[in-house]
DNA sequence: TTGTAAGCGTTATCAC
DNA sequence: GTGATAACGCTTACAA
């Protein structure tokens, strides 16, 4: 493999010189800068990118936390953020930690080991005050999860507002009696949305009922569990409010296997907008999240840090929009 | 940030002693081990891994070059790779590609740039002479793919044999006219699944027509196109063969919308069996592809190529099944 | 058992 | 404009 110096050796030239026509400075004369040229193509001469990165401290990565990626959710995200990475010169690392604390930890090693220059949290189980404190050795941003009490930017919608708009619609539509399918209180997200759900339901005064919340993660496994557990009830709910579409799927898939019909016999609604929403069949009314705007979002956020870690922490919330379609069962204005 | 000169100099010992503790070597007296530990304690010292990087020329990294994680199939490939790099000390890294080749070109650019000490592409669209050349100057392993002429490592099921066999078991099931809707001759996988579409079809008997073989691609939108494309034939076929699942899934859904009703009026089957396959209304039939086995097996074949550059290429084939579920019409046995 | 010093491939700071 | 040369943080002969 070819380096700097056998360049400059073919060149006739110092590495200096060569240094300074990879990194188009222009105080090099054009003959010079055609002879470096010739001598790179000759040897078909690549820089070695970890000289650079150990003489200059920065390694042009960055690392995403990440829960899993099997749900589409994520990928949508990441696209973002990769997108934005990529037009800033920047790679992304990924570490998938199946919410593990542990796994979690051990991946944020990295960032302080100087393998990355910042790292981005996606729905992090991380508490306040350990993300203030990673954030504070090292430029991190968490996205789609806002830990308001937390000091470092956070990118996420209004997760109780969104809520808040979701149950709403069920009961404009007549639902009264109405689960809520969430992942518990491992993020604060779904504390937020939970407490849309219960202020919804207040509102119309309704007492939320322990009996129709159900914890069982975000999984289409989740869902189908939670199912289970409906099915147990005296009576089926009037609708189900899942805080995520796979929940929603797993949910009327095993309420389907029983025979119980989604929108005649019961509403459900999820949350995200994937793309199975659209494609299952019932299709699913859903609360959509700008996935990508989120992603992009994120890196830019992180981009202001890494070149200033002394910048200001902004909340950014993006707006969240409410998706009809016929898994909720509405009522006909005459 | 301290570094390891800052510990040698509180510890009272030289750089290379704190190297030897770093690195567990055994040829250093307890009381200095002790000593050394002490100043890294106190310092909160973490070696940065650009030097040792640089100095070994081995970045203890991985790409995965991915035409999209937005298939559940690809995130299942990456979680098995990604276990697999994890035990062995490996960081994944991840280059999405949308399967346009420039961009699968810049990715590979990495590699040469010495960011990374070897490339797994899963489904890659690069040519066997490409392949070759890129696989002779760097680590490199092509998985979901076999390219049989190209000197490379390969993991992958047996693609001709598994369409083969899902289609025989449309024909068994009295199914005679069925339609092939592929990613088109993009993947030599998609190639590979077509002559095993037409051989099961010739050994019935049955001349493959054209205008039954759909080149859509393998997203939902795909399936989607598909099922506009079959809804102008003179009349539906009997059953569907789809590469992947979520193209089945865009024709179930798109022909619902028309009001024909998969299984009683058609019958559909689907490729990979993702998650979603089983939670589908109605569940799909599909044929299984272990995608944490190819992932792990990829980075197998990987490591082994990095340790010696020289040892053989072996082509991997891993087992596929065929998953029954109720979206395709079976022969009632009286 | 420990220390000295030469590198790994770059870039940056000086001189000239 | 260009060239020496010192750094970046670490590992590893070799010497002691």
């Amino acid at each position: 493999m070819a380096t700097i110096k056998d360049v400059a050796r073919l060149a006739g030239v110092s590495v200096a010189t060569v240094s300074r026509v990879l990194n188009a400075y222009d105080n090099v004369r054009p003959e010079t800068v055609a002879l470096v040229r010739k001598a790179i193509a000759q040897l078909d001469y690549q820089p070695n990118f970890l000289g650079r990165t150990l003489r200059r401290l920065e390694t042009m990565k960055i690392l995403v936390v990440v829960p899993t990626i099997s749900n589409q959710f994520y990928s949508r995200v990441l696209k973002g953020i990769q997108l934005a990475a990529q037009a800033a010169g920047y790679h992304t690392m990924l570490a998938i930690t199946n919410s593990d604390a542990e796994i979690e930890q051990e991946h944020i090693g990295m960032a302080r080991r100087k393998l990355v220059d910042g790292v981005i949290f996606l729905h992090t189980t991380m508490k306040a005050a350990a993300l203030t404190e990673f954030a504070a050795s090292c430029p991190a941003v968490s996205a789609c999860e806002l830990v308001e009490e937390a000091a470092l930017p956070t990118v996420s919608i209004d997760d109780f507002r969104a809520a808040l708009d979701g149950v709403r619609f069920l009961l404009e539509n007549g639902h009264r009696r109405i689960a809520f399918v969430s992942a518990g209180g491992l993020y604060n997200s779904s504390r937020c949305r939970r407490m849309g759900y219960e202020r919804a339901l207040r509102e119309a005064g309704i007492e939320p009922d322990e009996s129709l919340i159900f914890d069982e993660g975000f999984t289409f496994n989740a869902g189908k569990r939670a199912a289970g557990r409906l099915l147990m009830l005296d009576r089926l709910p009037d609708a189900v409010f899942a805080t995520s579409d796979s929940t929603a799927i797993g949910v009327i898939s095993a309420l389907a296997q029983r025979g119980i019909r989604v929108c005649d016999d019961i509403s459900v609604m999820g949350f995200d907008n994937n793309q199975i929403a659209e494609y299952y069949l019932p299709p699913l009314t859903t609360i959509s999240q700008p996935q990508f705007d989120i992603g992009h979002k994120a890196f830019e956020l992180l981009h202001d840090k890494i070149n200033d870690l002394s910048c200001e922490d902004r909340h950014i919330l993006l707006p969240h929009r409410l998706e009809y379609r016929s898994s909720v069962k509405i009522r006909q204005n005459p």
